[in-house]
DNA sequence: ATGCATTTGTTCGTATGTATG
DNA sequence: GCATACATACGAACAAATGCA
């Protein structure tokens, strides 16, 4: 099985089947090289299997073998039906009694930015209503809102709050998007969560959509109940992030 | 398509097809007066649809109606392809500094139980290394263990241990499978957790099988450090937690 | 909604080189 | 030398997810 000599020239085949090396170790390598290097950058799309196969004169099992070392290390991260990406700077949300979305996207050096998705009252379901504290059925605020950092979503959040505590809040925030800046209209000038309870599960379609993420790939979900200062209950908020862009972490 | 009257007859058949209220929300309530009645045990199965279908003289359609209510309450779950399930408890994992896996379980009145699956010497792989703070390549222990509370599996935990810091720390874990006492026989009285990063991913063909969750349901994943009284770091594990049986709670 | 092209994921089978006893 | 086990590599076919017209 062996190839003419030619093709084993480093310049245009750069797979060496005589030196012991094993091929997919090579190719996991050299892909390991352009990511360092740049010429692939962070987020960018990897040749196809197929390109990748063709160009080192190998099987497609090989470079498979190869991706999966990389996607194992965590440098690429592949997705099936779409292809092969260099895996980005991962997200940490650090959870801390005061996280302020905004803030949370400065410290990594990004531009904060956010869509709201829906502002409206609505009834408390049973399980809103259990979290404020309030009756079932009884008026709620909810803001929906899809985070993004440098214009890449990270987040979709929906928040409740209690109506009838919090008298005005509704038109205080259809004139700022901050929630923090509406919250002191309404005579919240500070509030911090009580408990973050977090779990996983799979993405809608839409959410998947929003948060530009493909749908084989879990979400992680947040609940928290915000205070103020005298203990009152002031919000529900529950948060999908996409994985594996975003980690949250505790830092006791 | 009305049937006969008799079959209306409320001891034979539940459902009323007069009253007005629709069919879908009657066989829900009844559900779930089945549940809260005991009658139908957390973690037990629902009939089939086609049996409930059955006996409650509708159409399949109308009984997956009052099931998808039912999940969205959160009190059943279904499972494709596996069947409808009561939901079970939730397993609150707080994340404190020194949480220890068997407290953790009791404090859920459960009882705590764990079957080694792997415990030897293997290098260290850069991320391990890292996180470590030991050289790549070199010893480290590893146990993975799968985590139970009432003999239902919890949690998949690879623990990994400075082998050349802790000496005798392999010999230590073969005698017993608790890794607090196997590290005061080395000499590390007392470790808590400096951080904890959580993350969740679709589980492998064998985390599924082996925490018994069907492979849609996504796992949650902890990383964390643990280091001593000295702030050595002498542990760095890796989580795994079936959802949506256990969730992670984090409070200041 | 439907079909189609693209791309990754999975599972067969086959062959080869290397290390082991 | 021989049998065995294991990792590597290749080939073909099909399944599943995605994106697009």
């Amino acid at each position: 099985m062996n190839l003419p000599a030619e093709i084993d020239d480093p310049s245009t085949c750069p797979v060496n089947r005589r030196d012991g090396v094993t091929l997919w170790r090579q190719i996991a390598s050299r892909l390991q090289g352009d990511i360092a290097s740049g010429a692939l950058k962070p987020g960018g799309r990897l040749p196809t299997e197929a390109e990748l196969s063709a160009q080192f004169g190998v099987n497609r099992h090989t470079v498979r073998r190869a991706l999966e070392e990389l996607s194992r290390s965590g440098l690429v991260r592949v997705e099936q039906g779409r292809g092969s990406f260099v895996a980005e700077d991962v997200l940490d949300y650090t959870v801390e009694p005061r996280t302020r979305f905004a803030e949370w996207i400065r410290k990594h050096n990004k531009e904060p930015s956010g869509i709201v998705r829906q502002l409206r009252e609505i009834p408390a379901d049973r399980r809103v209503a259990d979290a404020l504290g309030v009756r079932s059925g009884s008026r709620v605020v909810l803001l929906e809102r899809l985070g993004l950092a440098d214009d890449r979503p990270v987040s979709l959040t929906r928040h409740h709050f209690p109506a009838t505590r919090l008298k005005g809040l509704l038109a205080a925030l259809q004139a700022t998007p901050r929630i923090t800046d509406a919250l002191r209209v309404v005579g919240v000038d500070d509030y911090m969560r009580l408990q973050t309870r977090v779990t996983a599960r799979m993405p809608t379609p839409t959410e998947a959509e929003l948060l530009r993420m493909p749908r084989t790939r879990p979400v992680l979900v947040t609940e928290n109940i915000n205070v103020d200062r005298d203990g009152t209950v002031i919000e529900f908020a529950i948060g999908c992030y996409p994985t594996p862009r975003v980690q949250i972490v505790f830092e006791p």
